[in-house]
DNA sequence: CGAAAATTGTAAGATTGCTTACAATCTACG
DNA sequence: CGTAGATTGTAAGCAATCTTACAATTTTCG
C-alpha cells in the first residue's frame, strides 16, 4: 500500500530537484538562504560553529523533512546546513511557499506537527547534553539516533546516518577523544559496534540503562 | 492603541480563569495534563528532573504563551510545569482546542509562529549550554533572559522573571556555587546586579561580549 | 594496488567545575 | 520585630574532561 503524497510533497514536486554530494555545504550561516528545501533522499545536518571553532550539530534532517523552516516562516537566523550523505532535494522560493501554505490549512497542520516533533527531539537532547557524564551522553546520543534514524536488521538496529566519532562528539559537545573512550566501553559491553561508517545498536534496552533513561514511559 | 485579540485569545476567553501561587506545580510529568493552559499573567517554567535529582529548566513561558502544546497536538510526553510567579491562566480541554484549531487556519498559523519562536530560543540556548565555560554560560543566560523577558527602565534592563542563582544554574546546568562565583565576576565588572529578586542588566552590549556572542547579526 | 588522508586508540598532564562545608546575609511572616 | 528558612559568598580538595601528542588503523582515490 503506497503512502499518499502529502500536500507539502505535492507542492515541492513542482520544483526542480537538486543533488548535493556528501559533506557539501547547502546553506551558509552568513548568507540568506536562497529558498526552502525539501529532502527526498539523504541526511542533512544543521550546525553552528563557536568562536573557538567547535561545531555543534543541532538537528539532523531526514527524508521528508523541510529546512530551514524557521527562516522561512518567522525569519529566524539561519545556521549552516551540510549534506551528511549524498542528498536529493527540491528547492522552492520562500514567497511561493508561504503563499501556498497560507491557502492550505492542511499544510499548516503538517508543518506544525513537524516542528513540534523537532522541538520534542531538541528538548530531549538538551536534557542529555546537560545532565550526566560523558559516558551517559554518548550512550544517550546513540539511543536518540537509533530511535530517530534506526532501521531494524536481523534483531539489531542500524543507524542509517553515517557518523564518525567526531560527529557524535559534535552532537553532545564532547571532544572526539573522550567520545572514543566512552564508545569503546559501550562496545566492550556488547551494546554497540561500528560497521563501516554506520553504528550498529546490538542492545537498545541495555544502552538505555547505561544512558540513565530515567524517564517514565 | 489597544492590540487586537487574536483568535487564540478569543478561544481561551470562554474558559474559567485559574490562579496559581508562586512555586505551585501546575503539571506533573508523571500525569496526563488535564488540559491546555493559556497564560494571562505571570511566568511558568517547564523543567525536567534527572535521576540524581538535578533540575533543568527547559522553557520559561510568559504571558500569551500556551502550554503544553506538544502534548496537545502530537501527544508528546509532558514535563513538569511550575509557576515562577503568581500566575493567571485559562484552561481548555484538549479536544475542544483541537477542534477549534482545525477549523481556524489563523490559529494554526499563530501556533506555528509561536512554536517556531520557541524552537529558535531553544536552539540558541542549546548552543550556550554546550559551548563555552561556566563564565560564558552564565553571561549567556543573562543575555537570553534580558532579551526575552527584559523591560527597559531608565537605561537599564530589568529581567521581569524573579530568578535566584539556583534558578540560573538550573537553566544552564551548572551548580549553584559555580553560578554564584561567575555572577560575582560579572557584577564586579558592572555588567549586572541583583535588585531584590530580579536581575538588572546594566550593560547588555558588554555582557554579550563576555558571553562570546560570536554570531553575526 | 598503493599512497595520502581520515579516522580511531590511548595516555600523561593540565584545567575546570563539582563536592563538601560552613558562614554571612536576606526575606518571609507569625 | 524577631526568628526560621532561603539565598548567597567563599574556599579546599577532588574528580572528570580537555589538551596535547603520537601511533595504529581504516578509508579514499589516483
Amino acid at each position: 500500500m503506497q503512502e499518499e503524497k502529502s500536500k507539502l510533497e505535492e507542492f515541492f514536486s513542482e520544483f526542480r530537484r537538486i543533488t548535493y554530494k556528501k559533506r557539501e555545504l547547502i546553506i551558509r550561516a552568513d548568507e540568506t538562504p536562497s529558498g526552502l528545501y525539501f529532502i527526498y533522499k539523504g541526511f542533512v545536518r544543521l550546525y553552528s560553529i563557536s568562536e573557538s571553532g567547535q561545531e555543534l550539530t543541532l538537528i539532523i534532517f531526514k527524508p521528508k523533512d523541510l529546512f530551514p523552516i524557521r527562516w522561512a516562516v518567522v525569519n529566524g537566523s539561519p545556521y549552516y546546513c551540510e549534506a551528511i550523505t549524498s542528498v536529493e532535494v527540491a528547492k522552492a522560493p520562500r514567497d511561493k511557499f508561504l503563499e501556498f501554505s497560507e491557502k492550505n490549512p492542511e499544510v499548516l497542520s503538517e508543518l506544525l506537527t513537524k516542528v513540534l516533533t523537532r522541538l520534542g527531539g531538541l528538548l530531549e537532547r538538551m536534557e542529555y547534553s546537560v545532565f550526566g557524564n560523558a559516558y551517559q551522553k554518548v550512550a544517550s546520543i546513540l539511543v536518540i539516533c537509533a530511535e530517530r534514524f534506526g532501521r531494524e536488521k536481523d534483531g539489531e538496529i542500524v543507524i542509517r546516518v553515517p557518523l564518525t566519532h567526531k560527529d557524535l562528539a559534535n552532537l553532545v559537545g564532547l571532544t572526539r577523544e573522550t567520545t572514543s573512550v566512552e564508545l569503546k566501553k559501550l562496545e566492550k559491553l556488547g551494546l554497540c559496534e561500528k560497521e563501516g561508517s554506520r553504528f550498529l545498536i546490538k542492545n537498545l534496552k541495555k544502552l538505555k540503562d547505561e544512558a540513565n533513561w530515567y524517564k517514565f514511559e
